[in-house]
RNA sequence: GUGGGCGUAGCUCAGCUGGCAGAGCGACGGACUGUGGCUCCGUAGGUCGAGGGUUCGAGCCCCUUCGCCCACCCCA
């Protein structure tokens, strides 16, 4: 077999695929409390959704993208002929720009309307070389709240991220919750301009790359892991120091709403986003253990010009995303991981072939009496369907031989002690009723 | 794209200065009649990632190549 998976992408093992769909139930859970409902967007859009969206200066949309091309659209661009805009596709590397063409496009949100509250989970693509926390489809969990610019919903947003993350077990003492504000399109411009210069003003002790940042995106010398860096950039004006009045009114609120909800959080006026579309408050949650150096469960912020920038009236949003991989790995680290696995809480044996029928039969009616049931369906032998029964870890072991047969009974053992009793085959689907898949694996 | 580490059984790995491919776990079967876990015995399973070279002889040395992991970058 030569055939592998691209690089990148992993199979989801039963371990893998049934935590994940543990932890959308939480989400499920503690989302619908604040009034969030699922939305699903398609796996790719024109590419056009995601640079407009997201920035072309970004490296998601500059260089990390998979294109999708029909072979038709392929065979075009092959000729050298050019492509329509419909024809030029990608796979979403994030939500948002998704969700908020959807928005739009479906006149989802009226001017005035009520806020709209959706969440989604899915697959996302970005063409990275992969590492510890990182892979080239990935799967995220994300919420979007578009209409709302009080800062009480940017605060709300912030308690359900850090009270989903508790429902996971990822207690806050584990966690760091990062804040800050980026400023709008009225200070922000200023303030980018004031980090550029600091830069230039320092060139000599800060490397090359961040040099260069300084014309492409100077808030990103902010995340250079160079010591070095880190501490020219320390030193850096803060943004919190050149918020417009609006900007800085809209931050405090959002802080003191936190400090009165009591969530503890660290302002990181060095917090900055990757993604083009973020205005004012930005949040960031990091973990430790298990993460190796993608230390990022979450994170997200407001994007108040985002639905301006598709086309729409001003409609302010904001939103933030986690990686189940990464969680899994948190949670991994600290031995809480989730055991869903679902297992049979009953196995039929069949003493002979004689008795296969009536086992057929029997595993039938049980499961439509809500049984979890496995019998042998590879012509084991007696003891060896004790030992499938015990590797499958059930409760219970109903077994249908001759002498069953003819008295229209079946012996039922309890697994775990061992003691046996004759019981009528009319009885068992009720006697059973609530043995229903255990989670034990 | 750039570094570093690693590719030997299904899994985790050992394999010395080149000399007959191994262990543990797992799988499967058995240890007197229709019964699991523990123990004991046995069986199956390997183009040593791939290609080339050196050599009487290569898992081991040399070259090439593919893949995986970790890190940079960026992000969830």
């Amino acid at each position: 077999m030569n055939y592998r998976a691209p690089r990148g992408t992993n199979d989801l093992f039963p371990s893998v695929a049934h935590a994940f769909s543990w932890i959308e139930e939480k989400a499920h859970e503690v989302f619908a409390r604040y009034g969030y409902v699922l939305f699903e967007t398609p796996l790719f859009e024109q590419t056009e959704v995601f640079a407009r969206g997201i920035g072309t200066a970004t490296d998601v949309v500059g260089k990390e993208m998979f294109g999708v091309y029909s072979g038709a659209a392929a065979a075009k661009f092959a000729n050298g002929e050019p492509l329509k805009a419909d024809e030029q596709l990608s796979l979403r590397p994030e939500g948002t720009a998704g969700v908020a063409r959807a928005v739009l496009q479906n006149g989802l949100i009226a001017p005035g309307a009520p806020a709209l509250k959706l969440w989604y989970t899915g697959s996302m693509f970005r063409h990275e070389r992969p590492q510890k926390g990182r892979l080239r489809q990935f799967h995220q969990i994300g919420v979007e709240c578009l209409g709302a610019a009080e800062p009480s919903v940017d605060a709300e947003v912030i308690i359900m991220l850090v009270r989903f993350f508790e429902a996971l077990g990822l207690p806050s003492e584990s966690m760091r919750l990062y804040v800050n504000s980026m400023g709008d399109t009225a200070c922000r411009p200023a303030y980018r301009e004031a980090v550029r210069a600091y830069i230039l003003d320092h060139t000599d002790d800060l490397c090359d790359e961040c040099v260069r940042r300084a014309e492409t995106n100077p808030l990103r010398a902010f995340d250079c892991k160079n010591p070095r860096c880190s501490e020219i950039m320390d030193d850096a004006p803060a943004i919190t120091t050149m918020l417009c009045d609006d900007c800085a009114e809209h931050y405090a609120a959002v802080r003191s709403l936190l400090d009165t909800a009591g969530i503890s959080y660290e302002e990181n006026t060095r917090l900055v986003r990757g993604l083009d579309y973020y205005t004012r408050t930005v949040f960031e949650v990091q973990i430790d253990a298990g993460l190796g150096a993608q230390n990022a469960l979450g994170g997200g912020g407001r994007y108040d010009g985002l639905i301006e920038e598709f086309g729409g009236k001003p409609t302010p949003g904001l939103g933030f995303a986690v990686g189940l991989e990464r969680i899994l790995l948190a949670l991994e680290a600290q031995g809480t991981v989730p055991s869903k696995v679902p297992t049979p809480a009953v196995f039929i044996a069949s003493v002979d072939d004689g008795a296969r029928d009536a086992a057929f039969a029997l595993a039938l009616r049980l499961r439509d009496a809500g049984c979890a049931v496995e019998l042998d369906h590879q012509n084991r032998s007696l003891k060896s369907q004790f030992k499938l029964a015990d590797k499958l870890g059930v409760a219970w072991v109903v077994v249908l031989g001759p002498d069953e047969l003819a008295s229209g009974t079946a012996t039922l053992r309890s697994m775990e002690t061992h003691e046996e009793q004759s019981v009528a085959l009319e009885e068992l689907p009720e006697l059973l009723s609530a043995s229903t898949p255990a989670e034990l694996n």
